[in-house]
DNA sequence: CCAAAACGTTGACTTAAGTTAAGAAATACA
DNA sequence: TGTATTTCTTAACTTAAGTCAACGTTTTGG
């Protein structure tokens, strides 16, 4: 089970059996059915998640309506805006398949970043290197036309547009689901 | 000249002797006139920026038209996309207005980490609560109408429709600046 | 297995952004 | 200071997204 954060972290760092031995006591990995809430708006977040298998998004509610704001699938973080700071958050995250993923807390962070200094800095990192990411996703984002910007997700992240229902992605998109179901018979000409 | 660093940095660690003694040893500040290119596109970016005074924006050129991904102002921090990696950037840095800045790079950065551990925990703190903000901001950007992209911006950050010309403004709200241009006479009544 | 709910499509209409073009206003700089 | 360049505004027209409403399709759960 751990396996799959083993593997991904050894792409970065040698893993040491120091290490291998401390993932296996303190990564908890939890199984989450389809539908699980995993934080509520107002409630404090204080989990973060590795997912092994499955979907989760995050979304909030704007005048009656669902947004979302990600999918996270296979081998990403998901780590909600308001983890760790004391301030209620202002969204929701679900799991939307049935999910395993492995779940951190800010203690069992430091703890960890105490004991192998070399995972912060590799956390450092690889938040420099997806925060570079989400700029250019952004920036791609601004320029495109709800059309261009639904392409560029067919294109980019295929899976999703079979995983996630389409009203989901088309707040995804920000744009309306009678919208995106016209863009879609649009393209197929 | 350094005070502002030091100043910024003792909001979030204590500065010791130590520490203060090496930023103003390493640290190197530098002043740019308005309109300096800092990174061209297909350059490799090896600097990252503090703004201690001035404007600072990035941007890229798309179909012959520059387009604003972000403003950065005093107290920010600057790092492009392809900062510290060997890609070519696909981005265009420029200091819109007399610009000082505390400039890094990926060298000083490291020396710096080993030299103080802290500070590297701190960036990888203050990474995640900018990452935070800025997801924040890319999902307000989302379901937000241009108009209300203005107000937002009128709103949260005042200077910079000041301080950037309007077509700057307009490709940064995702739109043309003849839209901008009827946005803000709409505005007015 | 069926009924209810959730989801997706379509149509008619409204609204605002894109496009093109022209000219006015502001700015740069020689 | 005056001219060239850049920036901003306005207008007429096109296009696509939002809105509202109806209805067909799929999924869910008792």
């Amino acid at each position: 089970m751990e396996d799959e954060i083993k593997n991904y972290l050894s792409r970065y760092i040698p893993i040491t059996n120091e290490l291998e031995e401390e993932l296996s006591k303190i990564e908890f990995i939890q199984s989450y059915k389809k539908g699980t809430i995993l934080l509520e708006e107002g409630k404090i977040s204080n989990e973060c998640y590795f997912i092994i298998k499955g979907c989760i998004r995050s979304f909030f509610i704007k005048e009656g309506e669902e947004r979302t704001t990600e999918f996270y699938t296979e081998e990403q973080a998901v780590i909600p805006s308001a983890y760790g700071m004391k301030v209620p958050s202002e969204y929701y995250v679900e799991c939307i398949e049935d999910t395993i993923a492995g779940v951190g807390t800010p203690e069992l962070e430091l703890e960890m970043y105490q004991k192998f200094p070399q995972i912060e800095s590799l956390n450092r990192a690889l938040g420099e290197v997806i925060m570079a990411k989400y700029q250019d996703t952004f920036a791609e984002f601004k320029m495109a036309s709800p059309e261009e910007r639904y392409l560029s997700l067919l294109k980019n992240r295929p899976d999703l547009i079979q995983r996630a229902p389409q009203h989901q992605i088309a707040s995804y998109l920000g744009i309306k689901p009678e919208s995106l179901s016209r863009i879609r018979k649009r393209i197929m000409k």
